[in-house]
DNA sequence: GAGCTGACAATAG
DNA sequence: GCTATTGCCAGCT
């Protein structure tokens, strides 16, 4: 029953993307597929960038350790510059390197 | 109230 | 192997 259920799975959705951030280890970093894919979304991964830069503020979350399956620091918006994200990751202890590239295979969180 | 945009990822050609 | 297109859904206009 409660076959209508899964419309709030919509919205858990960003619930659930938000539980799944907070849950990340300082020093860790994952990416945009991962958190969609934790959330229920195995493609969502523009909607992890959505949610995340309006909720990052309200409900204070790591944006910084959230990357492209690169690696790489996607943002293109100003409030969330390259340089800005560096410096946060630096200062959880992550090393990025000076293309702003980040070793995945070293610091990658993958919803553990 | 309805439509468009958007911090990506995966699949197909 | 690389390029182009599609799909996902929340938030804003």
């Amino acid at each position: 029953m409660l076959a209508r259920g899964q419309s709030s799975s919509r919205r858990n959705f960003k619930y659930k993307v938000i539980q799944i951030v907070k849950k990340i280890s300082n020093g860790r970093v994952t990416t945009y597929g991962t958190v969609a894919t934790l959330a229920g979304l195995p493609r969502g991964g523009r909607l992890v960038g959505g949610i995340l830069h309006f909720n990052s503020d309200k409900y204070n979350l790591p944006w910084q350790r959230i990357i492209n399956k690169d690696g790489f620091i996607s943002t293109k918006c100003p409030e969330h510059m390259k340089a800005l994200q560096k410096a946060l990751l630096e200062q959880e202890g992550i090393e990025v390197s000076s293309d702003f590239m980040i070793d995945l295979d070293k610091y990658g969180w993958w919803g553990k």
